[in-house]
DNA sequence: TCCCGCATGAAAACTTCTTCTCAAGTTGCT
DNA sequence: AGCAACTTGAGAAGAAGTTTTCATGCGGGA
C-alpha cells in the first residue's frame, strides 16, 4: 500500500462520503462510479491495506460478512436496516450488563447490534 | 425428523447437558462421546430438524460460525469467551439503547455480544 | 519523457461452512 | 423376527467470501 492510484484514492472516497460501515461489495459499488475499471480484488487488497495503515477497522455484525469503517472513532454500535441491508453508526452506549456478569466471568469488550427499519425504509 | 434414534437421542443431549449454544462441531464433539460413530452430516441433519420443531433456536454471533440453543427462554444476550472460544448465556438485559435511536430509524430488536474470559479462562 | 516496479483486473484457487448423494445400517410396525 | 421405509456416514458437491496468480497497466522519481 504505498502508491496513489485513482483506485484507492475512489475506496477512500467512498468512505468518507458513505459515512456508514461498507462491505467489500458496498465499496466495489461505490467506489466504481468513480472508476468504472475497479475490481473486487483490488477493493480486497486495498481494504487490507487501508486497515493495517490505520485508516479501517473491520466491523463484524451477527450473521452479516464483515464491513469496514474508518478507525478512531469514539465507542459506538451498529444498526442494521433488515429491509435494504445497510449498517449506520449508533452514537454512545449506556450498557452496563458488564458489571452483573455472574460470578468468575471477566468482560473485556462488547458489541450491541440494533435491527429494525432505517428511514429510507421506514 | 421422525423416528428416535441414538444420534438424535445423543445430540438432544448434548445441549440438555451443556447448557450453552453450541456449534455444529461442538456438537459433534459432545455426541460423539456417546455415539462414536456419529458424523457431521448427521449433526447438521438433526440441527435443521430440531430447529423446525421448535426444540432449538439459531444464535448468530459477530464473525462466528452459527450456534445453536434450545429454543423459548427468555430474552437474554451471549458471552463470548475469546480464550476457549465457548459462548454462555447471560441472564437479563437492561439495554435502553432503543429508545434514542437517531430520528427515524426504528428499532425492531437487539443483540448485545459480550467478549471477554470465562471462569475456566480467567 | 523514460522506465522500473508496484498496482490492477479477471479468473482460478482456496477457505470455511453447509448440504447432497448413495450404499449400507436401523427403526418400528406387524 | 421380517420387512419397508427412514436414517446414517463418508465423501463429493455447493455456496459464499476472500486470496492468489499472472499478464498488462500505471505512478512517479530521475
Amino acid at each position: 500500500m504505498e502508491r496513489s492510484t485513482r483506485q484507492r484514492r475512489a475506496i477512500r472516497e467512498a468512505f468518507l462520503e458513505a459515512g456508514r460501515p461498507l462491505s467489500p461489495q458496498e465499496v466495489l459499488e461505490l467506489a466504481k462510479q468513480k472508476v468504472p475499471s475497479l475490481g473486487l480484488a483490488t477493493v480486497y487488497r486495498t481494504l487490507k491495506g487501508l486497515v493495517e495503515e490505520g485508516f479501517l477497522t473491520p466491523v463484524a455484525l451477527p450473521g452479516e460478512p464483515s464491513r469496514y469503517e474508518p478507525a478512531g472513532r469514539e465507542h459506538h454500535h451498529h444498526f442494521l436496516c433488515r429491509l435494504c441491508g445497510r449498517v449506520f453508526e449508533l452514537s454512545g452506549c449506556d450498557l452496563t450488563l458488564e458489571s452483573h456478569l455472574p460470578p468468575g466471568f471477566l468482560a473485556e469488550g462488547h458489541e450491541v447490534t440494533v435491527y429494525g427499519r432505517c428511514p429510507d425504509c421506514a
